[in-house]
DNA sequence: CGTTATCTTGACGTACATCAAATGTCGTGG
DNA sequence: CCACGACATTTGATGTACGTCAAGATAACG
């Protein structure tokens, strides 16, 4: 269920010339800023780079850090000790991490693709973050924002059938992905069947089924497994909110 | 499932008076404000009083109001079509609800106990808070801390038995009431088996049965339904965290 | 005290988990 | 190019934790 990592690599100390390309910047808490707050934030920041399967931060270190997904694909995994596993999320870019009051991680964040993030010391943001209200603000709309995501989650978690939970992740997929882009009906899922799994509350196996049976009324269609086409988003909205 | 409710009547308008013998001042964002800003905060305020079962707000009704809870215990529910209920939370005394950046109510608030509370227009707090840089980190502060919450639910959602979960409950509920006053080993618990149910993902029947075997193991014991005396806080939490 | 809602307990059903095997899929090297 | 092995995914057979249905037991309330 886990892949080894060792460790990453900065490869280059933050500069406000990684920003300026930086094409996460539209979408992530940066876009608050004008260019003079960029370069004092980028002082502080780090960029690096994590190859997939790689162990980015870990449930229970002391959370010395926040992290600002620039590219690729995480996910965000809580364990029990006898290796139930429950992941919270699929970050990508854009996604801001360390929103934790708490003194350590909540959770380990790992590489599913690779990944590029910018890295800030969280104690040097904190002093930071009180010249920039902008930048408070945009980060409560995000954790704001976070918390609708969640609770919805529960919603999924406590109430749903696999079916139905299978759908609105594909639904929520491809919203997200047309976020970035024009509207489409293809889906790509740059994780695992194990991590759907493990985000849905399910097995492999179990997922493995409904996309079959999803397969089998129509309503998608799978090329290999990481391509789904949606054929009746109108049908699987439907099911993914339990209107049937 | 659920109960009647008609419409709450507001007791008086907000005033700093309440404030001042407002006993949720300590426990809530109002303890980010000094006397000055608290005047401010108040004058935009209305205070009101909701009997149990009454309906504070109503999941996709327009988000146009924030509450602070004051004093008694409510649920936030969320629904599907076909009446499968999720309890996201139980707010009480000193929890700010609205944490919402969407336009309309993403849940349900639902009076279990007689709830009293602060009722802010969203439009009118909005315009406020910007002169308070520290309501704002409060309420980033806030935000944080609920999705750490979140978080945890998602795993006992998504991974933990029934017994997990119940364990869980009662060890955070405890945990919380004791947050208020001196280390005691009795929950009480002002809501339904049902409303439990809800919360945990689960049916009335198998909380009760889950109840029963905890008691049965002596790790606690009931009086009536709604008091809890845990007898062995240690193995509770070592169940409650899947470490058996 | 009835009356009614809530809670508990028991008997049985089912959606999903578990176990097991077949079938891709992909990289590697002959 | 094909054979091979290592994995991921799919599919099938069977098990089980929890859901559903039903009946009592308790508690709340006029």
């Amino acid at each position: 269920m886990y892949m080894e990592n060792s460790r990453a690599i900065v490869i280059e100390p933050g500069l406000p010339d990684p920003c300026a390309k930086c094409d996460a910047r539209q979408h992530s808490m940066c876009n608050s800023l004008d260019e003079r707050d960029m370069f004092r934030l980028a002082e502080i920041a780090g960029v690096q780079k994590f190859e997939p399967g790689q162990t980015i931060a870990e449930e229970g270190d002391s959370a010395a850090h926040f992290f600002n997904i620039t590219a690729g694909t995480a996910r965000l995994c809580k364990l029990l000790p006898d290796g139930r596993r429950q992941i919270i999320g699929f970050p990508t870019r854009g996604h801001f991490l360390g929103l934790a009051v708490t003194s350590t991680y909540g959770f380990s964040v790992e590489a599913i693709t690779e990944v590029r993030l910018c890295k800030f010391s969280r104690a040097k943001l904190n002093r930071v973050i009180s010249d920039f209200p902008e930048l408070e603000a945009k980060l409560l709309q995000t954790a704001m924002h976070e918390l609708v995501v969640a609770q919805e989650q529960m919603l999924l978690l406590g109430r749903k059938t696999a079916r139905e939970r299978l759908a609105s992740f594909l639904i929520s997929e491809l919203t997200t992905q047309e976020a970035c882009a024009a509207p489409k009906n293809h889906v790509h899922l740059p994780m695992t069947r194990s991590d759907i799994a493990d985000y849905l509350g399910l097995t492999i196996e179990t997922i493995s089924r409904s996309f079959s049976r999803l397969k089998a009324d129509k309503l998608i269609s799978l090329d290999n497994a990481t391509e789904v086409a949606i054929l009746d988003r109108h049908k699987l909205t439907a099911i993914a909110n339990g209107e049937t």
